[in-house]
DNA sequence: TCAAAAGTGTTATCCTTACACCCATGT
DNA sequence: ACATGGGTGTAAGGATAACACTTTTGA
C-alpha cells in the first residue's frame, strides 16, 4: 500500500482513546501533554501560554491489526503501558478543524473515538498523566449539590447568547435549549446530557475551543474566566462523548466493575458510581437494588478500613451477564 | 490533496447509508444491485448465481462537504434522488474482509455506517430498490407470533455449533448465549438485540456471509437453506446495526414521526411502530401512552378510510422536544 | 461517649399491564 | 345484524423513592 498515489478525496484515519479510571473517588482520564504529540495534532494549535492536553492517539494500520479494537489496545499499550479491560467505539469525528488540517498538508482527517476502562493499579502510565475529568467539565460535578458555576456563570452567559439570536422562534428555541440542557425550569438536570451541554456551550461561543476555531462570541473574550480546562482539537468533545456514554451505560450494563478492584464494600461501589455520574445516590436504596439485583455476592470477608463499623466485602457476580436482559446499577438520583 | 503520496499505513474512508422507510406497514431499506457498485465492492464478491444487494455507498470528501453528515445527505441525493429527513451515525466498520480489500490494491478500508430515515412519498428512488428488511432478517419479525424459523431451524443449528465447542465452560457459554440472544429459556425475546443475534449467527458460521468469508461451519453448507437474503461485504451487519439502533431509539426519541405522513390515525402510528419493532403492541395502552405523553395532537379532521368507525387524525407535536427529557413511544410489548 | 459508617424495615406513590366494555361506521 | 376498527374506564401488581431506625466499630 505504501507508495501508492492517494486518490482524489482520500482521507486518513486516526484512533483516539478516552481512557477512564478511578482514583480516590475521582474519575480520571489519561492525557498526554501536547509536546508529545507529533505532526498534525500540534500544528493545529494556536499559540497559547499555558500547557494544553490531548488524548492518546494512534494510527489504524489494518495490516498490523486485524480489528480496530485490537489496534486501540495495541497503541494504548505501546504509548502508556496500560492494559485496558474494556474497549468500546464511541463515534467517528470528521468535522470542524480536521479538514483544515488536511489542507495544511496532513492527510489525517477522521478520528475514531474509543472509550476504554482500566483499573487504577500500580501499573504506571508512562507517557501520560491522569487528570480528573471534572477539570475539563467542572459543571458536570453535582456531588456537592447543584452546580454553583451553572447558576452564576453558565446560564447568564448562555442567556446573553440567546438574546443575540434573531428575535422570535430562534430566540425561544435557544432559551428552551438552555433550560433542557442545564435543567433550569423544573425539568431537572439529566446527567447523561454531557455532550448536549458541551455542544451548546461550544455553539454559543463560550468555550476556549470555540474561540480557537474562530467562532463569534456573545461577549468580549478576555473579560471572562474560562469554563473548564480546554483540550486540543476536538478532544474535549470526545471526552464529553465518553462521559455521556459511560453515564448512560452504567445503568444497564455492569461496566462499573471494570473500574473496581476485585473486592469492595458497597459504599466504595456507590462512591464509584457517584464519581462517574456526578451526583449523589440514596444509600439505602442503592444497597438494596445492588444486592437484590444479584449484581454482587459477599465474599465472606470484612473490611475494617471503613472508619466505622466494618463492612462486608463483595465481588461482582459475573453470572448476571447470562441471566438478565439488563444488568446495571439502575439507581435514580 | 490529490496527487500526494499515501503515507505508510494510511487507509481510506467510505460512507454507507442504511436508508429506512415504511411502505404498507413494512420497513423498507434502500438497496442497490451489485452491478451498480464500482471497483472494490464488486471485486470482493465471490461468484454467485443469484443477485446480491448492497447499501448505497459514497466517499467522504472533506473539501466538498463540511461535515460527514452533509456528505451522507449529498451522496444519497446524488445516487438516489432522495432527501432524507433524519441522519445519524451508527458505527465505523473496519474489520473482516476490508483489510483484504486493501491488499487487493484498493485503499478503501473503513466504512462509516449511517442510519437515515425518509418518508415514502412519490419521490422516486432512481438507482435503487426498496426491499423489506425482513427479507434479510426473517427471524426478526414476530408480528405473527413467535418466529417459527427460530424454533425449527436457527436454534437447532446453533446448538449443533455449540456442541462443537470445547466441552466445559466454552460450551456452556455458547448455550447461554443462544438462550439470551433468542430468548429461549423464559428470558423473553429482546427485539433490540438484532446485532447480537446477527453476530452470533455469523460466528456460528450459519450465514452466507460467514461461508463467503471462509469461516468454518458446524455442518455441510449445501445441505441447508439460507437464513435470510445475504448482502455484499458487511452490509447486512450494517443493517443489523441500523435495526438495533432504531428499535432502541424509538422508545425515547420521537424518530418514528420521520417515517410518518403529516397526519395519521393512531392505528397507523401503532402499526408503524410494530413494523419497526417487529412485534405487536397492546392497543389500548398504546393509544393512552401516546396521547397522554403529549406526543401527538388531534388535527380536528377525521379519516373515514379505516374500514370501521372513522378515526381522528393526529399530527406530531414538535413541542415535546422542548418539554420532556425523553419523548418516545414508550410501550412495552 | 461520640462520630462514622453499616445495615434493616416499612410505607406512600406512581407506573405499567391487563381486562372489560361501549361507540360509530360500512356492507 | 355484524364485522371492523375507534375509543374509555378501572383495578391489580410491581417498582421506586422516601423516611425512620438499629448495629458495630475506632478514637
Amino acid at each position: 500500500m505504501a507508495g501508492k498515489k492517494t486518490e482524489k478525496g482520500a482521507v486518513g484515519v486516526g484512533l483516539n482513546a478516552a481512557i477512564v479510571s478511578l482514583e480516590d473517588n475521582q474519575p480520571m482520564i489519561l492525557t498526554v501533554p501536547v509536546s508529545s504529540l507529533s505532526g498534525i495534532q500540534a500544528s493545529i494549535l494556536h499559540p497559547t501560554t499555558e500547557a494544553l492536553y490531548g488524548l492518546p492517539f494512534g494510527r489504524f494500520d489494518p495490516v498490523q491489526h486485524r480489528t480496530m479494537e485490537i489496534g486501540v489496545r495495541g497503541f494504548v499499550r505501546e504509548q502508556t503501558g496500560l492494559d485496558v479491560s474494556y474497549v468500546e467505539q464511541l463515534y467517528t469525528f470528521g468535522d470542524r478543524g480536521r479538514a483544515a488540517a488536511a489542507e495544511a498538508g496532513e492527510m489525517h482527517v477522521v478520528s475514531i473515538g474509543y472509550l476504554a476502562l482500566t483499573r487504577m493499579t500500580d501499573q504506571h502510565s508512562m507517557g501520560g498523566a491522569w487528570r480528573n475529568w471534572y477539570r475539563a467539565f467542572p459543571w458536570e460535578d453535582w456531588r456537592h449539590g447543584p452546580s454553583e458555576l451553572i447558576e452564576s456563570v453558565i446560564v447568564p452567559r448562555l442567556r446573553r447568547w440567546a438574546d443575540g439570536q434573531e428575535a422570535g422562534l430562534a430566540q425561544r428555541r435557544a432559551y428552551d435549549r438552555i433550560d433542557i440542557c442545564f435543567g433550569v425550569g423544573g425539568s431537572g438536570f439529566d446527567e447523561e446530557k454531557v455532550l448536549d451541554r458541551y455542544e451548546l456551550l461550544y455553539e454559543a461561543g463560550v468555550l476556549y475551543e470555540a474561540k480557537r476555531d474562530g467562532r463569534k462570541a456573545a461577549f468580549l473574550w478576555d473579560e471572562l474566566p474560562r469554563l473548564g480546562e480546554p483540550m486540543i482539537l476536538d478532544h474535549r468533545r470526545i471526552v464529553a462523548t465518553a462521559m455521556s456514554r459511560i453515564r448512560a451505560k452504567i445503568k444497564y450494563r455492569p461496566v462499573i466493575f471494570d473500574l473496581m478492584p476485585q473486592s469492595f464494600t458497597l459504599l466504595q461501589l456507590q462512591q464509584s458510581v457517584e464519581a462517574i455520574s456526578g451526583s449523589l445516590l440514596h444509600k439505602q436504596n442503592f444497597r438494596r437494588l445492588v444486592e437484590s439485583g444479584g449484581l454482587v455476592v459477599a465474599t465472606g470477608e470484612m473490611s475494617s478500613q471503613t472508619g466505622g463499623r466494618p463492612a462486608k466485602l463483595y465481588r461482582f457476580r459475573k453470572e448476571v451477564l447470562l441471566e438478565r436482559r439488563t444488568a446495571g446499577v439502575r439507581v435514580r438520583i
